[in-house]
DNA sequence: GGCGTCTATATAGGGCCGATATATGAGAAT
DNA sequence: ATTCTCATATATCGGCCCTATATAGACGCC
C-alpha cells in the first residue's frame, strides 16, 4: 500500500495540507502504525491531483507560501475503498533493539541494561500515551489505540519479568569502569 | 541501521552466501522483526567486501554459479560492536490492517469479519511457530522468540475480546448479498 | 514428460526516507 | 532588547531499499 492511498485515508477525516497530513503520521492517529514523510506525501498528492482523485485549491496568505488545501472527489473515496476490498499486507515490526539482543553475549552487560532501560522507558510512555481517551477519536481509532495498549502492556510486562535472561549473558564490564572505592563503604 | 550492519550480524554466526543472508530474513532467526532481500544484500556484501569489513571467497561448482562464501574479518566485528553502541533506532510497527480498521464505518461488515479472522488467522500461525524452542537457537534468539510469543498472544487475546468493538461500526451488508430464505427456518 | 521448488547470483526501476532550503511569525529564554 | 527555538508551509535531491525479473541446472512429484 503507497503513501498515496494512505493520504486518501487521511483526506477521509476532512481536508486538509500536506502539513498536517504529515502531522497525522508523525503525532495524529497513524503515527503508531504507519509511516510517511514530506518526501512522499507531495509527490503523492500531485499525484493524486492529476488523476482527479484530490482536488486542490490554493488558499492565499500574507507573506506565507500558499497553503494547498486538498479534499477527497468522490473518484478518491471510491478508490480507497477499492484498496480496502483488496488484499492488504501483513503487519511489519522492525526492532534493532531485538537485532542488538542476539548479539547480547558481545557486548558489555552496561550496555544491555541500558538498552532494555531505554526500550522499557519508551514503551511505558507509548502505553500511557495510549491509555487516555481523546473525546474527538472515531470508534476505528479507540480500537487502535486499545489494540496498541495491550500490545505495549504486554511488552512492558515481558521485559520487566526476562530482562535477565539477556543480562546474565553479556560480559561482564571492565574492572576500571567500575567504581573502585568499594572499601570506603565501610 | 544500514543493510551492510544487518549483514555484518548474520556473518556472526558463521559464513555463508548472500543467498543464506536472505534466508536469515526470510525464514531464519531475523525473520520476525528484521527485513531485507537481495536487491539490497547482495550490493551491501560487495560494499562491506569493499571496506575489508568481510571476506569474500568463491566456491566453484559444476554447472552452477559460484557460491561466493562470505565472513567477517576482525575489522567488520568491530565495526559491529561499534554499531550496537550506538543509539539503535525505535521500534517500527506497519499495519495496513489497523489503517483499514480506521476505516471500518465505510466497509461492509463482511469485509470488517474478514480482515479480522485473516489477521487472527496469521497472528495464531506465528504464535504457533514461536511456541516451540529450536535447541540450536542462541539465548540471544530465545529471549527475542518469547518476546515475540509474548506479544502476538497479547493481540490474540485483544483482537478475540473486542472484534466486535469495529464490527458493530461497519455498516451492514447489501440484502441481497445475504440469504433470503430466513423463513424457510421455521 | 512437465511442473514446481530449491539453490545461487545479479540488476533495473521505481518508491520512499532523511536532510536540506526557503520564509516568517510567535513566544520563550536570557 | 535580543536571540533562539518552535511552528507553519511547500518542495526537492541523494541515496537506500524493495519488488520483480533474468539466468540456469538439479531434484522430486504427479
Amino acid at each position: 500500500m503507497q503513501v498515496t492511498t494512505l493520504c486518501l485515508g487521511a483526506l477521509v477525516f476532512g481536508e486538509a495540507t500536506g502539513y498536517e497530513i504529515n502531522k497525522m503520521f508523525e503525532d495524529g492517529p497513524f503515527s503508531h502504525f504507519l509511516d510517511a514523510s514530506y518526501g512522499s506525501i507531495y509527490p503523492a498528492l500531485t499525484r493524486l491531483t492529476d488523476e482527479g482523485l484530490v482536488t486542490c485549491k490554493a488558499e492565499q496568505q500574507e507573506r506565507r507560501p500558499d497553503k494547498k488545501i486538498y479534499a477527497l472527489t468522490d473518484r478518491g473515496r471510491q478508490s480507497l475503498s477499492e484498496a480496502l476490498h483488496t488484499p492488504l499486507a501483513e503487519d511489519k515490526f522492525r526492532s534493532e533493539f531485538l537485532f542488538a539482543v542476539l548479539f547480547a553475549d558481545l557486548l558489555p552487560r552496561s550496555r544491555v541494561v541500558e538498552l532494555v532501560d531505554q526500550r522499557l522507558a519508551a514503551m511505558k510512555a507509548k502505553t500511557e500515551e495510549l491509555a487516555t481517551k481523546d473525546p474527538g477519536d472515531t470508534p476505528g481509532m479507540d480500537f487502535a489505540r486499545l489494540y496498541g495498549h495491550a500490545v505495549y502492556s504486554a511488552s512492558v510486562s515481558f521485559l520487566e519479568n526476562n530482562r535477565h535472561l539477556i543480562e546474565d549473558i553479556a560480559v561482564d564490564d571492565k574492572p576500571q569502569e567500575a567504581p573502585r572505592e568499594v572499601h570506603t563503604h565501610v
